[in-house]
DNA sequence: AACAAAGCTGACCGATCGGCCAACACAATC
DNA sequence: GATTGTGTTGGCCGATCGGTCAGCTTTGTT
């Protein structure tokens, strides 16, 4: 033992176990939680699936595990916003910070999607908790927005799944996107094409008008807004 | 044999099929191609594991005419739109219309999320043909509405897409919706509240101003955008 | 050098997987 | 009443499932 530290690992328990998560979350995120098999995972990941049980204990304690870790990413998302807040610049970072992180973090996107489609047998505490809780402080605020005329009065829960549902869309989807478009995957330039648009029908289709987005064309000519 | 007919089916063995198939829609689209099983599928459609292959030949046979059967359905979506179309009725329409299809057949839907999820080891066939032309003549269209100054210039493929997913959405992350708004299911009052918002925002951010919808209050405030 | 602890894994466990088949039930035809 | 074709199913097959364990190697401490 190298560290006094209980609770720190080694860097080689760390390095493997991180193997470990990146291999599993991309078989859970295809095939769900029982679609999933532990010696997929290994083959993947280079191990033999023993190893795999000694590092993680059990099969849902891995994946577990993995959900943890995507919710925690997820965290970082709307968490300054304020009734002062301007609902234009807010929900303009809320849209392309969900783009980036649902480019960022792909598997474990569709690992939360196919935990939600089964049910969500392991996150229905969350969603009913914590989950709830923060969609109803952040509809509370925007019920304000409303109030005090910056943006029409729509049903801020509906607007909240909206953004969620359109951004997610291209993560989970991918394999129907590319199918459709006929690429491999997503270009830059597609990336910043969805954006553009996404805010650009949402924050006009919520009746928000921004000086700093007034001069802005739609879609098709590239200029950004100063 | 009673009929001469060699297509078509005796009354009995319809009735079976449709209950097997019934219950095997509940199962593949909770867990997916490989994480449902042929036992829990036979459990729940009240039979011995041997009849449901007796009836289907194999796993992967069931599956795919389950996928074939929701294709189906989908097919009566957004057929009738010209360039002369007016774009408020016909967006409306395919914004309801799938809403309903939706809330028709939610274990339909989320077998076909479940597949793409996998990524679409059944229909990247389908996504890249019929479906991608579907998609191509559609927004053709909708590139001529933008042209002839009916709505703004944006990317249709993106339109067609922010449709898919915000209204699929409310189906296939039921789990997630009803958790976070404490039901068990969507009631009508929701439904309806759901379709008038997508409705009213998807609309007025593509710059769509429609005369029949001018009387429709957006939620509270009575007024449309000129 | 001796010992202890941690890392590692092949072999095995009972359960379950998709699929097959022989045996049987049953109705219609001759 | 014998024959034939369809419906039905218990029991079985080899493969794979998640998980356990004994026993090995490696590392660290004294």
């Amino acid at each position: 033992m190298t560290a006094v530290s209980v609770t720190h690992e080694s860097p080689s328990r760390e390095r493997m176990e991180a193997s470990i998560l990146r291999a599993a979350e991309e078989v859970f995120s295809q095939h769900g939680y029982r679609g999933a098999s532990l010696q997929v995972i290994a083959d993947r990941a280079g191990l033999p699936k023993a190893n795999i049980l000694y590092y993680m204990g059990s099969k849902q304690s891995l994946y577990v595990r993995l959900l943890n870790r995507m919710m925690r990413r997820w965290n970082e998302v709307l968490e300054d916003i304020t009734p002062d807040s301007d609902p234009a610049a807010v929900l303009s970072d809320f849209i392309r910070t969900k783009m980036v992180l649902g480019q960022r973090y792909p598997e474990g996107s569709k690992l939360f999607a196919a935990e939600i489609l089964a049910g969500a047998p392991f996150l229905s505490d969350y969603l009913a908790g914590e989950l709830r809780d923060w969609v109803a402080s952040r509809a509370a605020i925007m019920r304000q927005w409303s109030a005090q005329g910056k943006m029409d009065t729509v049903d801020p829960r509906w607007l909240i799944f909206l953004i969620w549902s359109a951004t997610q869309h291209y993560t989970e989807y991918s394999a129907q996107v590319s199918g459709i478009l006929g690429r491999d995957a997503l270009s830059e330039d597609d990336l910043e094409s969805i954006s553009d648009f996404l805010e650009h029908v949402i924050l006009k289709g919520c009746g928000i008008t921004t000086p700093t987005l007034a001069s802005k064309p739609n879609i098709d000519v590239h200029r950004i807004e100063k």
